[in-house]
Parts: structure tokens; C-alpha cells; sequence
DNA sequence: TCTATTATACTGATGTTGAGTATAAGTCTT
DNA sequence: AAGACTTATACTCAACATCAGTATAATAGA
């Protein structure tokens, strides 16, 4: 039998390792990394440029995960609890300059927001400044007006009767028009449909100057190359994430009142939730332990403090937990 | 502070951009190809190779997924109809060679199995041949018994107490000893479980040849590099989707009776479902529709035919749906 | 003391899920 | 041709989860 290791083989074979490409590719590891504060959930950007903190893929890491590790927290000293692999980009067409060709590896991270460490050309921003449709924890935003309005003119731009009856379609399924459920989840589709539909400044990139201004954008601020996809791919990953594993305590303080967990599931689902039920599904899971202590900075009657029982994470790192977050 | 990442540029900054790399890295686009035939999930392997079929990512490729699309359709005529991104890794460790460094960006396809159709060095394989504790549709399989006692016996290595304990614990969960429910999702944990546990051939490629027989391995058949991997990946993925989205209808013929779609998420799922549940929800959920034929193979009463019912991709391409698969 | 605010506990309706049973309509065996 | 066997299809019931609402407790502030 063949060693499929060696590279001097057949060529009608289908390969199953491929040799050095002549051209080398260029990887970049690009973090997401979440925090969130006072009811606000961030994103740590490079100061003034919209950007998400990158740094390349070298051959001294030992993997793509311990790769991105090693140099967040090195550069940032951010305790970088939680970490996964979002998505794997490569297209030619959303990276503004069409000569670069770099595969993007983007990892979502979830930590707490320090003062004062790392580097200081970094910076929180809410992720609702680059999504202001995603928040609908106040009903749905003022700014979906706007929204509506360009994807109804979109759809009206289609030829034929039947794809402009699709598009009219997948814009209420989406975004909740016409009776349709708000789901939020669907970040990403949501962001590629106005990105599709040209309401997104991303998309405009490739065009001439002068046909620049035709069309109105949207309000929402962009980033650089593709990173507000990536972006709506976190998002979209952490709102599905918290409902069935425990993964909120990542962006928690070492103690908390039900409520400031409640808050800040609301704010990272950016819908509000009911507050009976989600207690009892907090105790009921087990997923606390009473510190004893309470709270009074609540101004009404004190709180008491929970914990995180880590020892969940070893009972079920696996088996699942549940967050009460309408499912649809 | 120093960064050590960077090649060329301001040491204070964090990059937004990498420039190109000077020293290239090698991507591959490795395709897990899923079809199903009586009963028997099975995977698109090169010949008598046990590895994955996969091509390089090259400049000319509009993006990751029509790269891999472009040589998939050339090189095998399957149709693909769902393609899903499944992974990218690069562990140093896991590819047998040290000195190679290639990125591997791993799709999972799901397709019909063709007989005859492009390339005859392919070859259609059970994944259960690779993982034959993943098969639980008759229960437990006996090679159970191995599993258990390798488990064991790794448990009894660790040093401390504690850690002994821990070991337990975990293969325990994963594999649903000791009361445990098996919960089919989680085959990639349990690949890494014996990985780690080096009851895997191919956690034993580092060693010298003269450790190399002191641990007995458990049954599968290796693949090489990190395809198993992978494929765990997929299996995962797709046990995980196939109760949520309807993905099963692409491995299915255009008509089918309702045991026949049945087998084929029983086939996935490795493990039995309840049949009047089953078709419950099938039909309530309006997933198929009848075609006013029956079949009369099924050696009793004849069955009646559906169809896949194309237009829910449309009506909740986003929303979700449900099979019927015990949760835990 | 009254009111506003938050915390916490309980209740009922509804929907989903898992499991079991009964009948129908064919094939195969003898 | 009768009976056994196999598969298809329809229906029922209990357990449980989910959604929504209500009631009471304990604090701060006017």
C-alpha cells in the first residue's frame, strides 16, 4: 500500500495531504472577546478603528486555540475564561481590497471588563452600537422604521413578481415583520440579508465613488474588512450558547443577585425575559450556591448573593443545563 | 511591552491586519462526505487509504465553501446539497509528522450514495467502522466490555486520589456507565476521552517503537492524520442538527415511506426512537407530503410514499424544526 | 406613615414529550 | 384457505416543562 504521506504520487488520486502550496496563504487568528457591564454587552475594538484584535497564526503555536490564547493574554491580561472557534473565513469579495488573499480564524472569547490593564489603544464598545436592530429588550428599536423601509425598497427592486414575494418574505421571517416572531438568534442572517440588500456600508465597498450615494445606509457603525460578520456570528453563537450551557457565569462577578444575572442575560439575548420563571430555573438547576451575604444596593429589599457552583461545570460540562430564553 | 508576534510593525500596537506572512502556511479543504444506505451511515473515504478526500485552498477560490464545492462536484459528480463548515485545526501534535504545518478546514456534505459516479478510488465506508462504540440501536455493543476496562485501567494511573476520581467521572458521563444516560451528541468528547487515554492508535504515533506495544487499543480502524478527528466532528454535528434542522431529507431518495426516514435518523442518531412519536411529529410538523403511492416492499401492509415537502427550507430555512430524538 | 422599588414565593393553564395500546392491511406458511 | 406474522396507522394517557400571572416580604425615600 501507498504511504499516504509521501507527496510523490499519482495525480489521479483525490489527495489526501496536500504539499506546501507554492503560493503561501497568510492565516490570521481574530479575537472576539465579550464582556458585559451594567447591562451593556462590549466588544474589545482597537481604539478608533472599528477593528477586532488580530494577530497571525505562527508555526511556534501548538495549535489555533493555544495560539490565540498565548497572545491575548499576553497583550490584553485579560483572564480569558471561556474560549471556542467561531468560523473560518476566505472570501475574496468581503474583505474591501481585492488583492490580499488571508484566511481568518476567529475565536470567541468571553472575559470581564477590567480597568486599566493591557494595552490602552484598546477599547469596550457595545455591541449594539454595530447592531442597534439586535437590541429588543424595550420592544422593537425606533431605527427599525429605517429598516423596514430599505428592505421593503430592496424587495421592490426585483424583477420578477415571485423573488420579489421571497425577499418580502425572508425580511418578516427575520427580522419579525407581519406577525412573524422575533427570533434572536438569527444575527447573522439578519446582518448578510441588509448586507445582500446594500443597506450595509460593507457592501458598498467595491463600488465606484459615484455610485456610492445612491443608496441610503442603515444606522449601525461599521468595521473593517469582514469583522462586523464575524461579530454577528459571536453574537448570534453566545445567544444560542447561554440557553443551554453555563457559559453567562464566564461574564459574571464572583458574586451577584439573581437579577444582575437576570440583566445580563437580557442584555447579551438583547430581549427581556420573565423574571418568576427564570429564577426558578436558576435554583431549580442548581446552577448557585447562597453566599449568605445580600445586597443592598438595589434599592428595594435586599438581595441575596449567589455564587457560580463551579462544580457544575465537572457534573455537566457535558450533559446541559438550561436558560430561560423563549425558545422561538 | 514586547510582542513577540509581530515581524514588522509598531511594537505597541495590536494589529488589525496581518501583512502577508513570510513564511506561508499551507491550507487544506478536507471534505466529510455523508450518505446513507440501508441503514448504514456511511462516509466518503480514498480507497484503502482510511484518510478523508481533500483538496488545497487556492487563490482562484471565491471563498472556503466554493473551493470545496468546485473540486468535490469535479472530482466525485455527488450532488451536494447541504454544506456546512464543521472546523479548522492545526494542532502540531495531532498530524503524526512534526515538521509539516498545515491548516485543515473541514466540511461536512451531505449527499446520496451513487454507485459508479466519478472516481474509482473512492470508497464508501461505515462510520461505525470507525467508531463502532457509537452505534447504540441494539444496545450497548459488546466491545463495550473493552472500552470499560481500558477506561478503567487509565483511571487507576492518575497519581492522586482525586484525579482517579475525576478520570471515572468523566468516562462515566460520556459513555453512560454507572447509570449515566448515553447521550449520542457527544462523540467527539469520547473520541478525545480514549484519545487522551491513548487507547487510539493514532494517540501512539509519537511514541518509540518499543513503548508502543505496552497499551492495548480499542476496536475501529484508524484514519490517518487527524481525519477521525474530523470525522467525530461531523458525526457530532450532525446528530446534533438532524433535531433541529431538516437536513436528514438530503440523504434521502425523492419518495419514501416514514419507517425508511425513520432508519435513516436511527442510522445517524445510533440509537432507536419510538415510532408512533416519531411520525407524530413528522406529520404535524408538515415536513412531508404524501405522493398517493405506497410501497409494498416493506413485507406487511404497504406503506404510503412522501415526499420531502421543499417548501418548509423556505418557510423556516431559519426557524427550526424538531425530530423526535430523546434530549439526554 | 405612606409609597415606590425590588426580592421572593406560589398557582394555574397550556404545550411538549415519552410510552403504551388498538386496529388495518398486506405477506408468508402450512 | 386459515392462521401466523409483519408492518402501517391511529389514538390515549401520564409526566413534565413552559408561560404567564398573582401575592407577599423587606428595604429606601418622601
Amino acid at each position: 500500500m501507498n504511504d499516504p504521506l509521501s507527496h510523490t504520487r499519482s495525480k489521479t488520486h483525490m489527495r489526501s495531504v496536500s504539499p506546501p502550496s507554492k503560493q503561501g496563504i497568510a492565516a490570521d487568528l481574530i479575537a472576539l472577546l465579550v464582556a458585559v457591564n451594567s447591562g451593556d454587552p462590549r466588544v474589545l475594538t482597537i481604539q478608533d478603528q472599528h477593528a477586532l484584535p488580530s494577530g497571525p497564526f505562527e508555526l511556534a503555536h501548538r495549535s489555533l486555540q493555544s495560539g490565540l490564547r498565548a497572545w491575548v493574554e499576553r497583550q490584553t491580561r485579560l483572564p480569558l475564561g471561556y474560549v471556542e472557534q467561531l468560523y473560518t473565513f476566505a472570501d475574496r469579495d468581503r474583505i474591501g481590497a481585492a488583492d490580499q488573499r488571508v484566511i481568518s480564524i476567529s475565536y470567541l472569547g468571553l472575559t470581564r471588563e477590567q480597568a486599566g490593564s493591557g494595552r490602552h489603544e484598546t477599547n469596550w464598545r457595545s455591541w449594539y452600537g454595530y447592531f442597534p436592530w439586535e437590541d429588543h429588550r424595550l420592544g422593537a428599536p425606533p431605527m427599525e422604521k429605517m429598516l423596514r423601509a430599505g428592505l421593503a425598497a430592496w424587495s421592490d427592486e426585483a424583477a420578477e413578481r415571485g423573488s420579489r414575494h421571497d425577499r418580502q418574505r425572508r425580511a418578516a421571517m427575520l427580522f419579525g415583520f407581519d406577525g412573524h416572531v422575533w427570533n434572536e438568534e438569527l444575527v447573522l442572517q439578519r446582518y448578510e440579508l441588509l448586507y445582500e440588500a446594500r443597506l450595509i456600508p460593507e457592501a458598498l465597498r467595491g463600488d465606484r465613488p459615484s455610485a456610492r450615494t445612491t443608496t441610503a445606509t442603515v444606522p449601525g457603525d461599521p468595521m473593517i474588512l469582514d469583522h462586523r460578520r464575524i461579530l454577528a456570528t459571536g453574537i448570534a453563537r453566545l445567544r444560542a450558547k447561554i440557553k443551554y450551557r453555563p457559559v453567562v457565569f464566564e461574564l459574571m462577578p464572583d458574586t451577584f443577585t439573581l437579577l444582575q444575572l437576570q440583566r445580563c442575560v437580557e442584555a447579551l439575548a438583547g430581549k427581556l425575559v420573565h423574571k418568576p420563571n427564570f429564577r426558578r430555573l436558576i435554583e431549580q438547576q442548581e446552577l448557585v450556591e447562597d453566599t449568605g451575604e445580600t445586597s443592598q444596593e438595589t434599592g428595594g429589599r435586599p438581595a441575596k448573593l449567589f455564587r457560580f457552583r463551579r462544580a457544575v461545570l465537572a457534573e455537566r460540562a457535558i450533559a446541559g443545563t438550561k436558560l430561560p430564553i423563549s425558545g422561538s
